[in-house]
DNA sequence: GGGTGCAGTGCAACTAGTTGCATAGGTCAC
DNA sequence: GTGACCTATGCAACTAGTTGCACTGCACCC
């Protein structure tokens, strides 16, 4: 399991509380790893018994107290360790694409609106992407370490979301061309 | 959850046993939905309970009794209204990602060699899709209805596989060309 | 006759992830 | 002054998925 490991690594960058974690991966972490604040507050709990990180609370004035984490030499050991170990590609799971494989058991055409309406997400996040990249990343050769690996996180993500938007426009062509017929 | 609608789906092209729905998963449907046997058994089970498809054994010689499953009319309107229900796209979930954005913290070169590996894994799958894109639909022009279905989630298959192989290549260059400056 | 391997089903225990709800302090707008 | 929204944490109950094991029957090879 990884989120225990994406956890040390974004908070390794900066430590944090288990609510701006779950900020962060709303956003950047999101691309590449998604997590809810429960998951996110019961794995935090579960990391400070293992040792892994510490965790002091922080009393604040016009909102409530809170708990930031920091990562322990334990858990960059952890880290460490992990990031030596060979693990597999993650096992594919798309909603989508059973239905599109099942569309001529049902009404093909909500099936149709339905790969237009992802279509369009995917453009959307891949905007969002591209729109990081421009400001964040102007000039891609110059970078080293972590910025590079951010990066190449984010290319990772636009790569992504491009392979799927090209996707959706190769499907949606042949069921429409399909459907005239 | 789409794990009973990939069986659906699966049954109603052809009637079988959790075995036989097992090893389609190992094989074409694994393309864009993992399961193992145990989830496959125990959602049949559900699926019965449900009136989603029905169950007679059959007995055999030569190999043991097995149980063949069919789709009922409740799964077929089950099915029809699931296809024209909007869904979200599936969380992202990618250890090596995770792994690349934390390079830093550990050994990069270790890293490297994982992202190598994954580069050769993901090849070896866009081979194997290839081979079937090339055997099984030499005219992809003249397909319509479930073959072209069957054909599009291949596509896709091979749309992921290819930018996988592309952008494990382009962090490759990336951090070995910063490991040497 | 003993090992390997395929076909076939399943339980039990576990880990991971989701959903709904609760609580509590504070700001800001109407 | 009250309703909406943000920060902040958490429990309980549920659904989904994984792992390890156990059993049966038969075939085939050495």
């Amino acid at each position: 399991m990884a989120l225990e490991h994406a956890i040390l690594v974004s908070l390794d960058e900066r430590s944090g509380s288990g609510y701006e974690l779950a900020q962060r991966f709303e956003k950047s972490i999101g691309f590449f790893w998604a997590a809810t604040h429960q998951q996110i507050y019961r794995t935090l709990k579960r990391m400070v018994d293992l040792g892994w990180v510490s965790c002091h609370e922080v009393t604040q004035d016009g909102r409530p107290d809170k708990k930031v984490y920091e990562v322990t030499g334990g858990g960059r050991a952890e880290l460490t360790r992990w990031l030596s170990s060979p693990g597999e590609p993650e096992t594919v799971r798309n909603d989508l694409a059973v239905k599109v494989r099942g569309a001529s058991l049902g009404d093909a055409g909500a099936v149709i609106a339905e790969l237009a309406r992802h279509r369009d997400l995917h453009a959307e996040r891949l905007d969002v992407y591209l729109a990081f990249e421009k400001k964040d990343f102007p000039d891609p050769s110059a970078l080293s370490g972590r910025r590079l690996h951010q990066y190449l996180i984010l290319r990772g993500g636009i790569r992504a979301e491009q392979g799927l938007v090209e996707w959706c426009d190769e499907a949606l062509a042949a069921m429409r061309e399909d459907q005239r017929r």
